[in-house]
DNA sequence: CGCAAATGGTTACAATTGCAACCATTATAC
DNA sequence: GTATAATGGTTGCAATTGTAACCATTTGCG
C-alpha cells in the first residue's frame, strides 16, 4: 500500500487530453500554417469571422477561448495582410466590427476542406455511437472544467483580484 | 448547398479537445504552480520521475511527450531547487540519471493527491461506463492522431528533414 | 448631470518557448 | 582501426505569449 495514491501517467485523464489536443492541434495547423503562412490564433480568428461575420474583437476572443491580447495581435497581422477588414461600430465606438476580406474569404475556403478532412480522419476510427459518446463526454467535461476552474482559483488563491 | 463545406467551431472535435485540454492544464497547474513555484513542465518531471525513479532526460521527453529542451530546461530548474538528484550512467556517460531528492519526493507526495482530487472531482460527472467510454475513446483517438500526424506532416512538406 | 466603474482594445515589458547550432559520447560502416 | 553518423544534452537567439498598465469610450448611479 503505497502512502501516496499513486499517479500513473498515462492511466491520468488530464495528461492524456493534453497529449492528444497537442498532437491534433500540431496537425491541424500543419494543414495551414506552412502554407498559408497563417499561425493558430490567426487561424482561429479567421474560423470565427467565417462562422459568424461582423463580430468584434471581443466577440471572437469569447467565442475561440482565446485571450483578448492574442485576438488583437492576430486581428492586426490579418489587416496588415490585408485578410480581414475592420471597421467602427456606429453605436458604440470602441467595438470593432471585423469581417474576411475577399482573399480571407478564400483562404477559409481553401482551409476548411483541410481541416474537415483531418477531422473525417481522426473520427474514422471511431463507430457512430462512439462517435455519439465522444460528443457527449466531451460536452459534460467540459462543462464541469468550467464550473470546476473558477472554484479551484478562489480556494488557491482567496485573494485573487 | 453552402459552397464551402461549413465549419461550425463549437460541433469541430480539434476545436473542442483543446479548449477543454486548456481548461483542465491551467485548474491542475492552479494545484501546485503558486503554491509550490512550480512550472508546468517541472510538475511533468516530477510526476515522471516519481512514477519511475532513474530515467534520463532522454526517457522522461519521450514519457512525457516533451520536447527534449523543455526537459532540459526544467531539470536545470528542478536541479537548482535541489528537488531532483542527476548521476551520470557508468554504460552510457553521455545519460543523465534522474531521482527525485528528499524535498522533491515530499513535493510529489503532496501534489499527488491534489491532482487526483481534481480528477476525480472532473470525472465525478460522469458515471462508471461513460469513464470507460471516455478512457476507450482517449486511447483511439490518440493512438489514430499518432499515426496520422507523421503522415500529414509528410504530404504538406515531403522535403522534411 | 457628473463621476466612478466597467468595457473594448492596444502597447510595453518580461517570461516561456521553439529552433538551430553546438559539444561530448557512443554506435555504425568501411 | 578511423571516419561518419547518431544520440544525449545544453545553450543562444528569435519568436510567441502572458501580465499589467494604459487610453478611449460607454455605462451605472448618486
Amino acid at each position: 500500500m503505497p502512502p501516496t495514491p499513486s499517479l500513473q501517467l498515462d492511466r491520468f485523464v488530464p495528461y492524456r487530453l493534453s497529449v492528444l489536443a497537442n498532437l491534433v492541434s500540431s496537425a491541424i495547423s500543419g494543414a495551414y500554417a506552412e502554407r498559408y503562412s497563417l499561425s493558430i490564433p490567426e487561424w482561429r480568428v479567421i474560423a470565427a469571422l467565417g462562422e459568424q461575420p461582423g463580430m468584434s474583437a471581443a466577440d471572437v476572443a469569447a467565442r475561440t477561448a482565446m485571450d483578448k491580447v492574442a485576438v488583437s495581435r492576430a486581428v492586426a497581422a490579418l489587416l496588415r495582410a490585408r485578410r480581414i477588414v475592420r471597421t467602427q461600430s456606429r453605436r458604440d465606438r470602441r467595438r470593432s466590427v471585423l469581417r474576411l476580406s475577399r482573399t480571407g474569404a478564400a483562404l477559409y475556403a481553401r482551409v476548411v476542406p483541410q481541416v474537415l478532412e483531418y477531422e473525417a480522419a481522426l473520427l474514422g476510427v471511431l463507430g457512430r455511437d462512439e462517435r455519439r459518446a465522444l460528443d457527449r463526454l466531451l460536452e459534460k467535461l467540459t462543462r464541469r472544467a468550467g464550473e470546476l476552474t473558477p472554484c479551484i482559483i478562489a480556494r488557491l488563491a482567496p485573494n485573487a483580484r
